[in-house]
DNA sequence: ATTAGGATCTTCT
DNA sequence: GAAGATCCTAATG
């Protein structure tokens, strides 16, 4: 498989957030990392608008974690979440902006073998890379991978073009599993796409101790 | 088919 | 100390 075609220029990424989000949709991202190369197909994203986005983790400002998000776009910022899973971004907009596109689901179009491996419990291979934490198990998206950088080739992770949806195929609706700022409709996905999750809208929590 | 709950731990307040 | 950009299984209608 060819994995380090041709990449994405940094131009690319330097774009309002939602229009980069958008723009996604359709293209090929791929990692060779640790057993790869795994490839995948964008199907489903959110765009957070960094300091603007009561959603977004920039919301309050730089912090430790955060620390990639406020720098140039193109990188991968990827976090830890509910004690158990990774979740990947690509960090867009203007430098120092702090926006980021969370890479929701996608379509495993490489590796597959790799891919399955990853996700032993999964029955079905469009089930493989649906949801974030899913997706970012498939590529082996992890703390090793955050800042790096998607415009440069080196290494061995790569945005790739790859065919664009047809027309009329992107949907625009509410972000899944946010508590503030519901309400802005900033989750792109194509029409129609086995591989796309299930919205769930944001519930409280349970208390898992007394 | 839909929903409820548990697992698990980092991050910032 | 509390909440969180989730996933999976089990129970229920």
């Amino acid at each position: 498989m060819q994995h380090c075609g041709p990449r994405l220029p940094r131009s690319f990424f330097d774009r309002e957030v939602d229009v980069v989000a958008r723009d996604l949709l359709g293209r090929v991202i791929s990692n060779a990392c640790d057993g790869g190369p795994v490839a995948v197909r964008l199907t489903e994203v959110e765009a957070y608008a960094g300091q603007d986005d009561p959603a977004s983790h920039a919301f309050r400002g730089p912090t430790p974690r955060t620390t990639v998000m406020f720098g140039p776009p193109g990188h991968l910022y990827t976090y830890f979440v509910y004690g158990m899973h990774w979740c990947a971004n690509i960090v867009a907009g203007p430098d120092g902006s702090a926006s980021a596109v969370l890479l929701r689901a996608g379509e495993v179009v490489g590796g597959l073998e790799q891919a399955r491996l990853r996700r032993p419990r999964i029955t079905g291979d469009h089930q493989l890379a649906r949801g974030p934490a899913g997706l970012a198990s498939v590529l082996g998206f992890d703390r090793s991978t955050n800042g790096a950088d998607l415009c440069v080739p080196a290494g061995d992770l790569a945005a790739l073009d790859g065919a664009p949806p047809l027309p009329g195929a992107v949907r625009i609706g509410p972000r899944v599993g946010v508590a503030v700022g519901a309400e802005m409709l900033q989750r792109f996905w194509i029409d129609g796409d086995p591989t796309v999750s299930a919205f769930r809208a944001w519930t409280q929590r349970r208390r898992t101790r007394p």
